[in-house]
DNA sequence: CTATGGTATGAGGAATCCCTCGCTTTCTGG
DNA sequence: CCAGAAAGCGAGGGATTCCTCATACCATAG
């Protein structure tokens, strides 16, 4: 396994609408590919076979193995942002700890249940180009802002640094989903109702010291 | 890369104690070469050749790759359990929360600081075996288990559910210094800070309804 | 219909990798 | 010092993998 080409480039720009759906079909086939044999065992070979082409299709539009890999990551990084969004575009504002925080942790923790073993290929056996890893930490990021001004427009909330507050939440969410994704012990609701009760709890003690 | 014979035993029964330092200076080696190289370019050449022997001896020794791996993974994870209960040798019974908490995450998140990469490669990269998977669950059994009577001993503490929530504890810190060694934002004491803030707060609502 | 260029093919080159096995060196007990 | 056993050696077999390239198909514009 020698050559290793250049980065993440499309080898070829669409031109025909064929085209198009081509690289959706690879790109759907190496999704599961990847989910049933893994990093290593996941060959081009195989990808090309799952998707009905030969591999010399396959490198018409991606320069080489990795490349794969990091399109079908960066995609699951925007389907989670989207996820989480659409989850909140649901919910009055200013809305309330209680309205939600469970309804991002179901939405974030719903998708990751989808397909558990492609998530693992992707994010923790496969090796993680500085490029995702960027795109991850500028998602999470822009995940902090978003609940740092849901933590703001709380009226029964007075946090004394939401921003600090916003990155734990982000974090714990974050962490233990994935540690439920890579080894499921209860069922999904429980999660939820857990991962609530902590931060619920958290938030409410670190506000500034009330009255007194 | 083809023959991968039996799994997880030591072809050769050490005989003169010049081998029992063979085995160790091949897991050292292997642990540099794993942390350096990765999974896949984590060869049984590159191993030996870190040891300064030939791959032969070290096919003496370990039947095959993924049994180095496993010998590895296995290791850490009595360390894990013996540095945290050498962490809580320390402290007096009964224990109030800020006193073993902050030590028991303390010394969990030295231990994982040590070797990050090698972590990730262990844990992470490579593939885990079922045996694996079952030693990491009982341990942590096991861990609940004395954070369970931890908190029944604490007076100041009295919790409807001690079983669930030691459960909780210990997921939080697992996952959130995984978290932390795969990607280091803050220094290790914020961590530590973080998440013993974190649990006090969880423990703190997790009470039975005290008096009114 | 034909020319142009987008799209698809798949055998095979080059590079590794895991592990074996026949052999040598080193140790130990008598 | 010697014989037998333990420990160590390392070239190479067999298996895979990634990716290329010369070739062929096919869609559309003119």
């Amino acid at each position: 396994m020698p050559p290793r080409s250049s980065p993440h480039q499309p080898r070829k720009t669409p031109q025909q609408q064929r085209s198009w759906q081509t690289r959706q079909r690879i790109l759907d086939a190496a999704a599961r590919v990847f989910a049933d044999y893994g990093h290593a065992a996941g060959t081009t070979d195989r990808i090309a076979e799952a998707a009905r082409l030969s591999v010399g299709s396959v490198y018409q539009y991606f320069p080489n193995k990795d490349s794969i890999l990091l399109t079908l990551a960066l995609a699951h990084i925007d389907e989670s942002a989207a996820a989480v969004r659409a989850a909140l575009a649901d919910i009055p504002t200013p809305a309330t700890l209680t309205q939600w925080l469970p309804a991002t942790v179901a939405a974030y923790a719903d998708l990751h249940t989808r397909d558990p073993r492609l998530h693992r290929v992707l994010f923790e056996e496969s090796p993680r180009p500085p490029e995702l890893l960027a795109r991850f930490r500028q998602a999470e990021r822009d995940a902090a802002d978003a609940v740092e001004q849901l933590l703001r427009q709380d009226p029964a909330l007075d946090l004394a640094e939401p921003a600090r507050n916003a990155r734990v939440v982000v974090a714990v969410i974050e962490s233990l989903v994935h540690r439920w994704v890579s080894q499921q012990p209860d069922d999904i609701d429980t999660l939820t109702t857990e991962i609530v009760d902590l931060l619920v709890a958290y938030l409410s003690a670190a506000q500034r010291p009330p009255r007194r």
